[in-house]
RNA sequence: GGGCGUGUAGCUUAGCUUGGCUGGAGCACCCGGCUGAUAACCGGGAGGCCGCAGGUUCAAAUCCUGCCAUGCCCA
């Protein structure tokens, strides 16, 4: 048995070292190439499992946090393997995208595109490229140091060729689908730096603010009255084309009947009898004249009425006929404004739909420098924007446009570099239709297994139906460059799929890219293709969203379809993704877009979507708050497993969890502590008794083994079925709790501690070989049912048990491909061990009710109630430490019958009155109430009452020392003799004298098989010590040599019992 | 602001779908016991406005509504 020794080097008993333990067998898996073995070895039989990983950015340190996506990862890919499937498992690192640029851009300074510009876009990639790689050492180290199996010396890397060529393909696949065209797509936007910003910059630069608004008339075409609409943002006025009204809501039409009382606050007013319309909701809150409302109207039927373009002239209307007019929209509500809209096509997503929709001309009166056109207004053209809403609304006051203006206070997103107010924009964009798909996406969607499902069907099923088309340029440097070229002659587009395709095209003086990034691609000019056009061909300056890149995973980690074509159609779609819930629009969406876009599949079969690690207060971790744990801190103190442990139990994997450093710990000393103490037992005797040379084939038969053998082979098979049926309902919390709950109580503190005397005994027996073999046969089970989870102390406990690691071996509940080698159940042995250990437990809880020290016996016990435990007598009258244990049928002799109300079947019948039948209830008699319900003429509170409505209870009587517990359905109690004589007090005296020698040999560090010499003594209080027990008191302590008449002032320990003292000296024998 | 989660003892949590015995565990704390595998284990104690406020019901941790806190995603 190659490898089996290790453990036995080291001393008896011997301290765990889960960090050593953990790091050898790291060296060990490297050594042998156990991870290759491990997908090797089933490649003869097993078909494949795929998994998927989705990309980290390694531009950043690797947290706690990160450990919980890769443990279910590694642990699903373990257990598929275990099964007998083929699971490879090829890492990848996602290497482009704006936090990657933000990060070089503040190492180096380099605040806005210009600045970029300036530094040298090839440098600046260059940077980025290297920063990507920043942390790869720290995440490769993480990832060996947690156990994750993954092949990272053959990584797919976003930025390489290969990769992007593959994106480059799909995205000529979406185009010759007709689902990639050119668009506006409205952004926070920063005309300082020229720069665009996601979500995700923006929330760094929100502040409150005050500013302007204004109450604006638009006056109608062919009707006195005008329509008030209310803005925040004066400088979008301009640029007006259209009003939007809510269909189902009601306005109203007013006139103003008197001058405003008080004084008028800002510029603005109406004379009177001018009409407006406007919400009637919100007439209160906009309103400061005196009005009479001439009609109700509702939204719809204003639909399609023309008024007056508020800036004539800054927007050409011509061919649309919908300018300026007033349309219908579902966004518009009354809780503030006038419950009309104002309408800027280029300068909000809800107005750019709209004006899609609708008709509107999408013209711009601001450039990119946020300065408006010329030919807006003269008294505008040219200056900054939000420099004007002075202007603007002196301009509208002049032209009697404005009926209020106000101070409106509240969050508006800043650029976080250098603080400008950010201007929605409508940017130039590439879109793809995922409108056009919607159906399949989402019938995609339902296809996948989603862990938990309401994943799928809540958080991703709604963002599906909400769907809108993805824009997927980017006006950034650092990412897949778009590979679409424009004709400067014809205005062709043209859409490149693969680097043959584009050398194919090269104009005359264009070369091939050193690399598929900027700004090497964008030097690269094609010939356009169109018939008749001799045009160039450039192309379009952006980058794609970093999540297409990673949407493209499943193909272009093989570079598909330029290579490996056997090897992705064999594996798509996959098996197995699994990342944390924000993923959910994130990669699990770009996986699943690119998927039916392309393939019309829907990439991934299953997803288990993560809940996030929070700190112990429920907080986010973040850098900034400091609450971030690092997973070192744990790897060099618990260890690996005990950290996989901890998250793999603490709750579902999709809950959110707090972690609670000190639940490793816990962990630790309650699992793995546990389950190495149980190791070692066997260990250790197994060393002493050579046992460890005998191989399984001389295992005892199942009928030639004890009962406890037997059961615990039984318990073993039960927990390991649970296991499985947890693992495929995706219930690894629960299947890590049942095995914890199996190791701590069924096998460490029932089998091994009722084993341990069998095992004690020197001379070979029947019974001790099936100990060690039963022991050895468990322990090969749990290790294997474990090691998914925990993949360091099985593999240990595993290679010294049987030479090979656990990670070779197949899942014991057999699966598609394997049969089961669990152990035989005998479920009644099961229930008469449980209502023996249910007993045994009542047993102490009545010593300790009673008084009655554990090891003081008693003279008997009777098991009262139609129990059959069968040959666990033995053992429980040992636990009990009773002489004798019988049993009893009389239940009368030590029980009397107690009624309890079923509140349930009372509260239906009884409804309101339950409380004063609940009150008779209590002044019953039970016996005599018994018999009057059988009899069929129980009443309370004018109820009649059957058996139903009552349960039966039995309660000791006074006097008995007794406990009841149920067993099957069934009341067994247990009663004991609480008497007292002097044998009894001389037994007990010698287990506790026994008891501390024993601990004093370990004190002294002695081996469990050397012997001492022995002296006690005892006070005069003391209870006489009987020659048999004095005897059993040397044998027990492997004494050679015993005295106990001895001087009580010279012996070296005492203590106390009862009221007299016991003091004894120990001394190692020199043998 | 919108969508989806979460909130139970000092800490980590079960129970909530399907309302009904006294809301279960573990850690930590106190008392006692057991132990030549154990940082383990067993018994007991203390510790709960089940986030808050309403509602439905004879009965709510559980169902409904609103609010608060917290997290994710979207604005």
């Amino acid at each position: 048995m190659p490898g089996s020794r290790g453990l036995m080097e080291s001393e008896q008993g011997g301290r765990l070292d889960p960090v050593a333990l953990e790091n050898d067998l790291i060296r060990l898996w490297n050594d042998e190439g156990t991870f290759q073995s491990s997908i090797e070895n089933r490649k003869t039989s097993g078909k494949p499992f795929i998994f998927l990983e989705g990309p980290p950015t390694a531009n950043g340190k690797p947290g706690i946090h990160h450990v919980l996506s890769r443990l279910y990862k590694d642990m699903v890919c373990r257990w598929k393997t275990m099964e007998g499937r083929v699971v490879e498992r090829k890492a990848g690192w996602d290497t482009h995208g704006l936090p990657v640029e933000i990060e070089v851009q503040k190492r180096l300074d380099l605040m806005s595109n210009e600045a970029i510009e300036a530094y040298g876009m090839e440098a600046f990639n260059e940077a980025c490229k290297e920063s990507v790689w920043t942390y790869e050492q720290a995440w490769r180290e993480m990832t060996e140091r947690m156990g994750f199996w993954v092949d990272m010396d053959d990584p797919y890397v976003t930025l390489h060729d290969d990769y992007i060529e593959s994106a480059w393909w799909s995205l000529k696949q979406m185009h010759d689908k007709g689902l990639l065209f050119r668009g506006h797509k409205v952004l926070p936007y920063c005309p300082q730096t020229g720069t665009s910003y996601s979500s995700h910059e923006v929330a760094l630069g929100y502040k409150e603010v005050s500013e302007p608004a204004v109450f604006v008339k638009f006056q109608l075409v062919d009707d006195e009255a005008s329509i008030l609409a209310w803005t925040t943002t004066p400088w979008t006025l301009p640029g007006n084309v259209g009003l939007a009204v809510g269909p189902d809501v009601d306005y109203v039409r007013v006139r103003v009947t008197e001058p405003p009382s008080g004084a008028w606050d800002g510029r603005g007013g109406a004379e009177v009898g001018e009409e407006m319309i406007l919400a009637k909701d919100l007439m209160g809150n906009v309103l400061r004249h005196k009005v009479e409302v001439i009609s109700e109207i509702k939204g719809a039927d204003l639909e399609g009425r023309k008024y007056v373009s508020p800036f004539p002239g800054a927007i050409d209307g011509d061919n649309h006929p919908a300018a300026w007019t007033v349309v219908a929209a579902d966004f518009v509500t009354t809780t503030d404004g006038t419950g009309i809209v104002h309408t800027a096509v280029m300068y909000g997503e809800d107005d750019y739909n709209l004006g899609m929709k609708a008709g509107f001309p999408a013209q711009h009166t601001v450039d990119m420098n946020g300065r408006f056109f010329d030919g807006t207004h003269p008294g505008l053209d040219g200056r900054y924007v939000k420099e004007c809403d002075d202007s603007i609304i002196d301009l509208l006051q002049s032209s009697g446009k404005l009926y209020r203006e106000h101070q409106y206070v509240h969050d508006y997103p800043h650029c976080w570099r250098t603080d400008h107010p950010l201007l929605y924009y409508a940017m130039d964009s590439w879109f793809v239709r995922m409108t056009a798909v919607r159906d399949s996406i989402m019938k995609h969607n339902d296809s996948v297994e989603w862990a938990p499902p309401s994943t799928g069907t809540g958080r991703m099923g709604e963002w599906l139906s909400n769907l809108k088309d993805w824009a997927i340029s980017r006006e950034r440097y650092w990412g897949t460059p778009i590979p679409v070229w424009i004709c400067s002659e014809c205005g062709h587009e043209h859409c490149v799929g693969s680097r043959d395709e584009m050398e194919a095209m090269l104009s005359e003086g264009s070369s091939m890219p050193k690399e598929l990034h900027r700004p090497y691609v964008d030097n690269v000019k094609l010939n356009c293709p169109s018939e008749g056009c001799s045009g160039e061909m450039n192309r379009e300056p952006y980058v794609m969203d970093c999540w297409f890149d990673s949407g493209c995973a499943s193909f272009a980690q093989w570079h598909y379809p330029f290579e490996n074509q056997e090897i992705f159609e064999s594996s798509f779609p996959v098996d197995y993704i699994c990342e944390a819930v924000d993923q959910t629009r994130g990669w699990f969406y770009s996986l699943l877009a690119v998927g039916t876009t392309v393939f019309d599949k829907p990439t991934y079969r299953s997803c288990l979507s993560l809940g996030h690690i929070l700190d112990k207060h429920g907080k986010k971790m973040s850098k900034s708050r400091g609450n971030v744990v690092d997973p070192w801190d744990h790897f060099n103190l618990e260890g690996a497993d005990a950290i996989r442990w901890y998250m793999t139990t603490q709750s579902s994997p999709w809950q959110p969890t707090n972690f609670d450093p000190n639940g490793v710990r816990e962990s630790y000393a309650r699992m793995f502590l546990t389950l190495w103490n149980v190791y070692r037992f066997h260990a250790d005797y197994a060393e002493l008794d050579s046992f460890d040379r005998v191989s399984e084939d001389d295992a005892p038969n199942m009928s030639d083994r004890p009962s406890i053998d037997r059961w615990i082979l039984s318990q073993v098979s039960n927990m390991a079925d649970k296991v499985d049926s947890f693992f495929r309902a995706w219930d690894f919390h629960k299947a890590g709790r049942e095995i914890e709950r199996f190791i701590v109580d069924d096998l460490s503190n029932w089998y091994v501690r009722r084993s341990r005397r069998r095992l004690w005994d020197e001379a070979e027996s029947a019974d001790k070989a099936a100990c060690h073999h039963t022991l050895r046969e468990v322990l090969l089970v749990t290790c294997r049912i474990m090691a998914p989870i925990a993949p360091f102390m099985p593999d240990r406990i595993h290679r010294d048990l049987t030479g090979a690691s656990v990670h070779l071996a197949d899942w014991p509940c057999g699966s598609e491909a394997l049969d089961s080698t669990l152990p035989p159940r005998d479920t009644k042995l099961e229930s008469r061990m449980d209502l023996a250990r249910n007993l045994a437990e009542a047993g102490r809880r009545i010593r300790v009710e009673s008084s009655r020290r554990q090891r003081l016996p008693c003279r008997k016990g009777w098991i009262v109630g139609d129990a059959d435990i069968g040959d666990l007598k033995d053992i429980l009258s040992e636990e009990l430490n009773v002489e004798s244990l019988e049993n009893e049928d009389d239940l009368e002799r030590f029980q009397k019958m107690e009624l309890k109300p079923n509140r349930k079947s009372l509260g239906k019948k009884c409804t309101s009155d339950l409380p004063a039948v609940l009150n008779e209830f209590s002044e019953i008699d039970p016996d005599s109430f018994l018999l009057e319900i059988q009899a069929g003429i129980a009443h309370l509170a004018g109820y009649p009452i059957d058996m139903d409505d009552v349960e039966i209870r039995r309660v000791e009587k006074e006097g008995f020392a007794a406990m009841t517990v149920e067993s099957g359905g069934k009341d067994v109690t247990l009663v004991l003799d609480l008497s007292m004589d002097d044998a009894l007090l001389s037994k007990g005296l010698a287990r506790d004298i026994i008891r501390r020698v024993q601990a004093k040999r370990k004190e002294l560090n002695l081996r469990i098989e050397a012997s001492i010499s022995l002296e006690i003594s005892l006070s005069e209080e003391s209870p006489e010590l009987a020659e048999d027990d004095w005897n059993h008191i040397l044998s027990e302590t492997r004494s050679i040599s015993g005295r106990r008449s001895g001087d009580q002032s010279l012996m070296e320990s005492s203590f106390e019992l009862d009221g007299s003292v016991v003091g004894f000296t120990v001394t190692p024998s020199e043998d």
